[in-house]
DNA sequence: GCGCCTGCTTGATTTGGATCAATGTTAAGC
DNA sequence: GCTTAACATTGATCCAAATCAAGCAGGCGC
């Protein structure tokens, strides 16, 4: 058995080996497809804590696909403010957003040592024109990022602190499921502020939430380590009515 | 010369002769492309005020150009409230958001009499398998709205009453020159509710903010109506800085 | 024309989250 | 192991927008 493959940061592992072929791009691929799309895709070295996947205003030529770690994108707005736009996962497609202008409308950063694999877009979308399911799942990719970008938004324009940071959780909380990974006890790899930007937050709010949630016994914070205790007391907690018949 | 082509409302008006298609989809395509794109686009018989164009978990299957007229996009969350997501004019394509999940992630509603063309989606993939550039407009235009809907998020997530309503103003008004039509005095065709819905604001706010603007000498507001009367003072107020050297 | 309904505006009060301020905790570097 | 800086928590105060509550057009049917 071939160690390598299951290393999730080791550069040389393909598509087809990758334990998220299910989740990622390759999604609906038959065999030999994947092996056209795994032929354009480049893996670098690993990433550590802080390195830039991109920045913003780079010329756009890749988008990138998360393999371990996790990953941040942000954006400075004309008041020199940082403005957290997303955080990527294992499997997680990123980078579509410099498509429309040729360039990246945000930067991408490393929040821990993390692999990712790029892909040229120019290849990706010429491939595109002869996989029909390629294109599809390129469409279905952005389309994706726009119904959780309205999704996100509705959450912003509505929600109270506690149902926004609620909802973010139960987010994360599916994505880690997603990859086979516990829905209940997980670490949050970005900082307070981080997810306060994100969520339309002040850090100290974020940090009330968490003591007010963890007082109702729905979760228990320890720093990053998050467990979620009481998962419809969460859902409540977001927003959602609980069916009480 | 045929008058037909002059209305916007006509229905038998082609891609070709359309006052839009330097602004909508076929934004960079050649004249014979545009013709077989042209072939595959429906044109329906112009909306009445309140008729759907399609409705949420509705099948996906088409996404929609604005003829003329003006749509209102929303969702009804788990909550059954109303949730404004969008709002499209002229030239501007909506239902992309149907793609991922192949149905209606939202409901597309007539603001005022109004006509669309419908694209079936499986024939347009269809035809970017054969041409590259629509392809890519299609790649854009979703790319596009991914950046679109991360800005008002922004707006969302960190800006105050009247900087939304500002920007939501200015976004408008670029949206109107785009068309050649006039930046500066326009018709908002949507009611006060879905723009405070939209922005994450009651009616309430909306009204006092346009008073507060209309005190200030920014706006002249008549009901609908609406006169930019100082663009900068209109700049400031969205909180963007000023050249004041 | 008249009344009615729906949507808009304006005022008074309340409130949730921002801000200001201080203290506590963690991890990184020496 | 100690120092230091970045990050996190908790408390007190303040303020912008929500909510509650009237009154005010303007469009529509009768």
């Amino acid at each position: 058995m071939d160690t390598r493959t299951n290393c999730p940061h080791n550069q040389r592992v393909s598509c087809l080996d990758c334990s998220l072929k299910n989740v990622c791009l390759p999604l609906t691929l038959e065999t030999g497809d994947i092996e056209r799309l795994d032929s354009i895709i480049a893996r670098g070295k690993p990433l550590q804590k802080g390195d830039h996947i991109y920045r913003q205003h780079d010329v756009f030529s890749s988008i990138f696909a998360v393999r371990s770690g996790s990953v941040k994108s942000y954006s400075i707005d004309e008041d020199g403010d940082e403005l957290v736009t997303g955080f990527y996962f294992p499997g997680e497609v990123l980078g579509m957003d410099g498509v429309g202008q040729n360039q990246h409308a945000s930067s991408a950063v490393a929040m821990e040592t993390s692999s990712v694999c790029q892909i040229p877009f120019n290849y990706l979308g010429e491939l595109s024109q002869t996989i029909p399911s390629l294109q599809q799942n390129c469409f279905q990719i952005m389309s994706q990022e726009i119904v959780e970008d309205r999704r996100l938004m509705a959450l912003l324009g509505k929600s109270h602190a506690d149902q926004r940071v609620a909802t973010f959780l139960l987010t994360i909380s599916t994505r880690k499921s997603r990859n086979r990974l516990s829905g209940t006890v997980f670490r949050l790899p970005m900082s307070r502020g981080d997810m306060g930007n994100y969520l339309g937050l002040t850090v100290e709010t974020i940090s009330r939430v968490f003591s007010r949630l963890q007082k109702q016994q729905i979760l228990l914070v320890n720093n990053k380590e998050i467990t979620i205790l009481d998962m419809d007391g969460l859902r409540v907690a977001s927003g959602a009515k609980v069916a009480v018949t």
